[in-house]
DNA sequence: AAGTGGTCTAGACCACGTA
DNA sequence: ACGTGGTCTAGACCACTTT
């Protein structure tokens, strides 16, 4: 009796605090600032620590926050926007041309995953090239990729030198992606999905495994095959993937 | 001494059992099947149901399952592969022509989040056309997007006849974007991010709040200007965004 | 050594879908 | 009414970074 239409759902306590530090964010704490710890913040609004730790977690996610073990939890900057549209390749749009934003670490022979052997149209056991590449954006990693090369696709490679893999592999991952320029590239087709980093990528991109993850697939079409495939892992929490999907010029204003 | 280099870390136990599970999913379980419950698995393999949980939440993370309150947890299919490349739209590339793959939902006038204000360049509390649709696979919701037009972008619009809001709001959606037809659109460009549902995109989506989606902005640019803006939310557990970046002519084998 | 976030436990109760 | 996943608690210990 006297209750007013106040049956609501009730709102879970996680969400609730997800949006009161949002708000707090906002407006009383400048980015770089490190948030009080965990312990306290719980006993200060009166939860659990797993019930705070929910409620950071999503705002990690959002990139709002960023939380370091040993350190703290820091108010995050707004998200960088990154290009992958076609227009940020070479002359042709193939990777590793030109004013390329990437940096070229390595390069291996491996049996490319499953579902890139899939794309490739090779068999699952058949070892490709496989170049490693990686990209920082205000000193911080942001992305990691590997791009799988049959060896179809660059038959003038000369044969592997065998020299100490540390300072040749670079060497080579450039000579693979120099006979990768000779070729006419069609077109290109991307896909982006969320994933989890796996155990090797998070310390590349300095988080901890299963850190959520846009993972870009990229298929580069020759001839009307595909004659590679780049997968890159972007962390999910300081990117934002910008496409430049302009039908024509770009006009990309401001 | 004697000990070979098995120094490594202690993997967590949460990600050995996703893992674990992760192959039991390939190996031993149909798409569709349903898991044991939750205590039970935790049971078996002697943990915590919590520890469990934060096993089971990566899988759905991954798209590898699926969990429903009330039901149970389920094997997900694999991912749709959504197009959102600059060829779906019409012939224009304009949104709602042609075999466009949305459904228009309804029309409200209403100020723009911030960030979208920001790109239209209107104030904040100015009140523009919100264009609500959505998009289905498989009898499963996997979007919904609004799509924001200042009413200087379609000054022809006749004014709203005022009529009961529910079945004339798809009509009203329909006339502006009838309007934004008419200009000719210079090009677009999209960026990706994660983000997470809010309580009423959660509920279209069939999620509950907080859900990880994959936020697709759209700035349609006509006469160096952003006319109109859609921000498109994604299930990220269900959804690859596949974006046609052909240069030339979409070649697009298999 | 001290302090931080990360993992884990063993319970309890709640909201929801289905029967 | 029952069984499911979702929320929440109050602890404990661990891994990591910094002092």
């Amino acid at each position: 009796m006297g209750t007013t239409t106040l049956e609501t759902v009730p709102e879970p306590k996680y969400w609730h605090l997800k949006t009161v530090l949002s708000d707090a964010l906002d407006s009383e704490f400048a980015v770089g600032e490190i948030l009080p710890n965990e312990r306290e913040l719980a006993a200060r609004f009166g939860v659990a620590r797993a019930t705070l730790r929910q409620a950071l977690e999503q705002l990690e996610l959002e990139g709002r926050l960023q939380r370091r073990r040993g350190v703290g939890t820091t108010v995050a900057p707004p998200r960088v926007g990154v290009d992958v549209g076609p227009a940020q390749g070479g002359a042709q749009g193939w990777p590793g041309s030109a004013a390329d934003v990437w940096h070229t670490e390595g390069h291996e022979d491996t049996a490319p995953p499953a579902a890139v052997a899939r794309l490739l149209e090779t068999a699952e056991d058949t070892p490709v090239h496989a170049v490693r590449r990686s990209r920082t954006s205000g000193g911080q990693p942001v992305a990691t990729e590997v791009l799988y090369v049959p060896g179809a696709s660059v038959p003038g490679l000369p044969a592997d030198s065998g020299e100490d893999t540390e300072t040749s592999g670079v060497a080579r991952a450039r000579a693979v992606l120099r006979e990768l320029h000779r070729l006419a590239l069609d077109g290109q087709d991307r896909s982006v999905e969320l994933g989890s980093a796996r155990a090797d990528d998070a310390r590349r991109l300095d988080r901890l495994p299963g850190a959520p993850v846009l993972v870009v697939t990229t298929r580069y079409v020759v001839d009307r095959r595909t004659a590679a495939v780049g997968v890159a892992t972007f962390r999910a929490d300081t990117c934002r993937l910008n496409f430049a999907d302009t039908g024509a010029d770009p006009v990309l204003a401001g």
